[in-house]
DNA sequence: TTGAAAGCGCTAACAG
DNA sequence: CTGTTAGCGCTTTCAA
């Protein structure tokens, strides 16, 4: 267990070289003012030894750190629908990229944690950072912060937000217009502002095609599989059941599709099911969802950020993102697979 | 953009509170030698200002961070596995999680910046890091490092390892005992330790059944779903195709599945696919996988870290972690949800 | 119980 | 072109 040996520091490498520290770090940071053979012994000191700059050290004194923090609430098919986008606008930058998580969203103090991360990376490492599914109103910091789909929306943050209230109302239309009266609604977190936003689209589509809102449809759900299970297994309890539910997100439209499994439902034959999100687990089960872009709403997000970065500003303050109806028909493409395995 | 305010920092709690730098400290870091009253003072002026320790600061003074480091390849739906197990175990501990993605493993000089960013990590803010799939022989770090599942084994550094070959086997023996006996096999990256007993076992196993080997049926694959595609359209338009083929990922087994699907062939009744790793993808595709419980890995990999960053010593420095093949029988489901349709 | 002072590894003036 | 010097914000002796 060797992880007793200190790091190799600048010193020794300057000792190494018999130049001073100051020279070192002149060839670290790509300054000109070095004569060319005392840089070459320097970096292949460096090579030799195996030096690496300290960051601590490093970002203590520079302004600059090339280095972008991600504060997510879990590792979670959600966020990592997200991080892919997030993944692929650092890899096109010269920044680099350090994530944070708590690891659950739900627990106790997960908000206080994410501010205090928040801070704990705008004040020391990065340069800016991102914050997903935020259910903080304010933070405590000295560089710039960029919130995606924030629960809480804060105007003294810039973000990006899926259309959700758009997203909704075409969900509804789809599912008017495929003829369902009875449609059941699993909603997402009390206190989330997009969640009341999806609730709101599927009340006023209702009104627009003049079908009367019964309360009875709408399920409080949490945004959760589990959760979303035990709402749908309600509606489609009732006395007279929904045809159609239209959940807040997909994970939820998960549980739902589980709980009418289980009644014996064919989903989308006996009942239609629509999400929200398009997270790649959805896709596999039929479920009819709407894309809103997770992936390029963490691209974007990072674009904004590095803006911001370098002071330049910003076209939007809060960047909308559209959202599209994905239909798929994998019933269709069951049926024809059990013609040809029956022969 | 108020992102020019300078962050908080120890001083000014100190003179808010008209006490010494050492004071504050001293409350933070939870010592007992501080008259109570000074102590909640402090404490509700760090409160009201927001104030949070300089991370950089912190740690270029402290041996102990509480923080643990990960080095992935990138946010893909492998390494999201192992993350998912990461995190719980990190939820568990006192330990928090900083994670650095290059964002692409097949990147040029993703080794380099692979080997940069754990030194980097290792010697800086963190207590220890944890590698995955690691390409790397060599690391200069000065607190511990365990690997998991790496492509290049180092018996410097502790790992968690999948036990690759009995699965390998325990594959085959299915495949064979289901009366195939011209089974296409799709490699791994050829510089991957992992790759390679994957390989050896389905060379071993058909041996073993007295079959002889057919080096047509033996693709090199590099573990991406895209060139995985490309080696099974290859084996299904021999002039004798296999009957069987096992990839040696889940990403090629999807890939593979691509192909069979375009040329008409029926998964599983015309063809047997199997692949390793147990993706959450993989699951919805009736893919038979051996599941090599990819998040127990990353749980496990904390669990060693941690101990040795309490200087405690190892049970094993190689932890094999055991496979478990997962048949899946999702045509006996088509089916039946077929009939239910079409009935 | 508290403060003063040293120094972690590094960068950025300022001299030479 | 290179070295000297002064901190960045923090913890940690050592005195008081």
């Amino acid at each position: 267990m060797k992880n007793k040996k200190r790091a190799v520091t600048i010193q020794n490498v300057a000792k190494a070289a018999g130049v001073s520290v100051s020279t070192v770090s002149r060839v670290l940071n790509g300054k000109t003012d070095v004569a060319s053979d005392t840089q070459t012994r320097i970096l292949s000191i460096i090579n030799k030894l195996g030096y690496t700059s300290n960051l601590a050290a490093r970002s203590m004194r520079t302004r600059k750190k090339n280095l972008i923090g991600l504060v997510v609430p879990d590792f979670g098919l959600y966020s990592f629908e997200i991080m892919k986008g997030i993944n692929r606008a650092i890899a096109e930058s010269t920044f680099d990229l350090l994530a944070y998580t708590t690891g659950d969203a739900q627990k106790n103090g997960a908000t206080l944690h994410e501010q205090h991360y928040v801070s704990l990376l705008s004040n020391s490492v990065t340069d800016g950072v991102i914050v997903v599914a935020s259910g903080s109103a304010e933070f405590v910091a000295n560089s710039p912060i960029v919130a995606v789909d924030p629960h809480i929306f804060n105007p003294n943050y810039p973000c990006v937000q899926g259309m959700n209230y758009h997203g909704s109302l075409e969900v509804m239309e789809y599912l008017i217009g495929l003829g369902h009266r009875r449609i059941g609604f699993i909603s997402g977190r009390q206190d989330a502002g997009t969640a009341e936003r999806r609730l709101k689209g599927y009340q006023d589509a209702l009104t627009n095609a003049g079908i009367e809102l019964d309360e009875e449809l709408i399920i409080p759900g949490d945004f959760t599989q589990r959760t979303a299970y035990k709402c749908a297994r309600q509606l489609l309890t009732l006395s007279n059941p929904p045809t159609a539910i239209f959940a807040a997100n997909d994970q939820s439209a998960i549980g739902a599709i589980q709980a009418a499994e289980e009644l014996g439902l064919l989903v989308p034959s006996d009942l239609s099911v629509v999400g929200f999100d398009n997270i790649s687990e959805a896709k596999h089960l039929g479920i009819t969802t709407v894309d809103q872009f997770l992936a390029e709403m963490g691209y974007v997000a990072v674009q904004m950020l590095i803006k911001l970065i370098n002071g330049e500003s910003l076209e939007f303050e809060i960047h909308k993102m559209p959202t599209k109806l994905v239909i798929r028909n994998s019933c269709q493409k069951l049926i024809q697979d059990a013609q040809l395995l029956s022969g």
